[in-house]
This record gives structure tokens, sequence and C-alpha cells, in this order.
DNA sequence: CCTGCCGCTGACCATTTGGTCAAACAATCA
DNA sequence: TGATTGTTTGACCAAATGGTCAGCGGCAGG
């Protein structure tokens, strides 16, 4: 998702290469549980040369993350006033949902960031994500008064947003065994039913608008 | 959450406060983050008292997950073919998210658990989860069959309730900071918009209703 | 009060783990 | 081609980690 800074071709192949192992590993185990070992087996690199081009494990787990928030906030920063806001809003979902597809392990990784107390990412998350959210809920707070979106709480319609997308990536072991399904087919049969599920509570209700 | 068996006080007040101390401590860095000391230190007790109680690291963690299935899942359980059909959702929904805000540590166990690929439960998720499943999404057809309740993919509604009620366990870190808020305010308002979410989406419209 | 078991501990062990380093090896360029 | 720079590795290290064990103290029942 992000590519490191390098200068010669080796550097930005096996940085790169380094890199996708460890979101590998780290996505599954978290910080702690992963290894230096596994990550470097993956990679197909031996432990010191992983440290050759990183300098510690951390540095690892911090540059992948580093890139990550802003990709993981696109999304939602694609959320503008112009057009209609439940359209608005369901592109987004949709949008949201692609994320969980094509990227579950930087979802996962974001998962387990979270579940571990968020050491990294606590400023971030206090500082441009709460931005971010502010900023977008009173846009949606706009679109209630001038009735053109259901009232909800913005706050936790965008909550609700990243846990169903974010379900399908990060539980997705849970989700394929109970369905009995492999591939992509569920996020297909969720976004049906996500969009259903938002257009029924976003749609202002014609009776009671003014 | 469950209680070990044992035969004298010591033992019972000691096995008690190692499965908490575990709790604790793999519900935040999942079984490969977590280490004995760290353990044993919020357990007050040695490194070696706590494998004269439990035999392993794995003989915790198998003990917590042991009791956790069944507790997690009697909410749905609880879901039943008497009453109305979009209060008894809502219902399940109001318990789920209760579980959330009651045992939120055991839901992060559970995260960690299936982020890293459910190896100790996955035949648990194949087997009574799919049933339990399995079972409810027939009885909410039949609901649907009979104009009782909009028609919407069974799986994917009890997902999204299970992705949106844990979400505030799992990721309770992200929603204080965004929202700014301390305690369990955020539970009042999740539960007022989920409700909300779930009435409009459940309810069946009257105009296409037969 | 003494005997035997339960509870507990310090010392110890083998393995794993993050990380270092000197030296070997490869690529590049003057 | 030779000098320089970039890349790789085997050997090594200290700390952390899961686990063992002999023994010690205390409590309980006879």
């Amino acid at each position: 998702m992000s590519a490191p800074r390098a200068r010669t071709r080796i550097q930005a192949k096996n940085s790169q290469a380094i890199l996708d192992a460890a979101l590998d590993i780290f996505s599954q185990y978290g910080f702690r549980g992963a290894t230096l070992d596994q990550i470097a087996e993956r990679a197909g690199l031996s432990k010191p040369n992983l440290l050759y081009y990183f300098p510690s494990k951390e540095a690892i787990y911090v540059a992948l993350l580093a890139g990550l928030m802003d990709t993981w906030l696109a999304p939602l920063r694609a959320l503008h006033h112009d057009g209609d806001p439940v359209e608005e809003i369901l592109g987004y979902l949709r949008r949201k949902l692609e994320m969980s597809r094509l990227y579950p392990r930087e979802s996962r990784l974001f998962a387990n960031e979270i579940l571990q107390g968020a050491p990294q990412i606590l400023d971030q998350i206090e500082g441009d994500l709460k931005a971010l959210v502010d900023d977008k809920a009173a846009l949606i707070r706009l679109w209630i008064a001038e009735g053109r979106l259901a009232p909800v709480d913005p706050y936790h319609l965008v909550f609700s947003i990243w846990a169903t997308t974010q379900h399908y990536a990060d539980f997705d072991i849970q989700v394929h065994r109970v369905l009995g399904q492999e591939g992509d087919a569920p996020f297909a049969e969720a976004e049906r039913f996500l969009t259903h599920l938002y257009r029924s509570a976003l749609t202002p209700n014609p009776l009671t608008a003014r």
C-alpha cells in the first residue's frame, strides 16, 4: 500500500518484500506476538538482512502504520456536501467495504493495534481521525437540519459503518465458516444488505419532513 | 465469567485470580503476545505458582475460551419465535450490546482469537456457532415469509449486529477518543442509534406487504 | 503434637528472540 | 580493471520466555 523511500532497485524490492511479509505477520499476531524470524522467513531474507533495511522490529511496524491512516481515512474524506446525502453515505459505505475486500490485512493490522491499546496511533486517533470525524459529523448534522437525512447520531452512524465493513476483513474466517462459503461472495451479499440497512434508516420520512 | 472447578478455598481464589489476570493480558495482547510473567504479576502470584494451578500457558488460554462461547451465544439463543419479530431482534441487539458493555475483555479475547486465525475455536465456529446461526436464520426467513419482517439476508443481519455491538468493546479506545467521552455514555447513545437503524430496516413496509 | 499433604518459592534450564558485527560477496562506476 | 559502495551472511550475544524441580513452610486431621 505504501512504497518505502529507496535509492536502488534492490532496496526497493527488498524493503517492499519486508513490509509485505511484516503485514502478513503483524496483522495476524499483533506487534508483540510477531517475531522477526517469521517475517524474515516469509520475506525470503535472513534476519540480519532484515535489520540491514530496518533498524528494529518496531521500525518495521511503525513504517507499516505510518502510511496506513491516510489510506484508511480516504473513503471518509471523500464524503462531500454535493449530491444526495443518502447516496453520499451509501457511497462511503461502499468504498469502505471495498477497502475491507481489497486490504483485509491492513484492516486487521489496525484492529490489532487498537486492541492492544493503540500505543502507536493514539495521537493520530485523537488528532487527524477525531478532526475528520468531527468535520463529517457536522456535515451530516447539516443534512439532517435541511431535512435531507433522517435524524441520527452522526458519530454512531460512522462507527456503525466502520464496524460493519471492517467486520468482513477482521472476522472473515468466522464469516466464511458460518456461511460455508469461500472467496468474495460475502462482500457482494454484504453490500446488498448494508445498502438496504442504511438506506432505510437514513432516508428522511416524507410524512414527518418539513 | 466461568468459575474453575476447585477443591479448596485457596484453589478457588487463586485460579480465579489467574483467570482474571489472564483475561486482562490475553485480551489485550493475544495468545502469542502475552507472557506468563505479565499474568503472574497481575494475579499477584509467582510464575511457578501459576504453573502449580495450570500446567501451561496454553492451558490457561484454553480454560478462558472454553466457557466463553456458550456465554457469548446466549443472547442469540434467546431469540424466540414468540413475540413481534422486530422487537425480538431489537431485544437481541440490546442483549448483545449489554454483553459488550459488561464483558469487554471477553469480547476482545474473542476478537484476538479470530484475528489470529481462530486456532482454538475453529471447530466450535463451524459446529455450534454455525448450527445456531443457521437455526436462527431459518426463523428470520420464516418471519420474512410471513410478512412480519422486511426481506433482508438473515446471515448478514446477524453479522452486522455482531459487528456493531462488539465494536464498542473491541474498539472502545477509538470510540472514546473520537467522542471525547469517558465511561458508559457511548453505550446509551449506541443503543438509541442502533435501535433506530434496525427498526427502520426491519419493519415491513405496509405499502408492499401482502 | 506429629504426620502428611497442600501451597509456594528460589534456583535453574533450554529455547526463543531482538539485535550486533566483522567479514565476505556483489554491483557499479571511473 | 580496480576502487568504492552497496548487500548478505554466519557467528555471536544478552535478555526474555515457558517450564522444571527439589525443597520448605504451613495448615489440617488423627
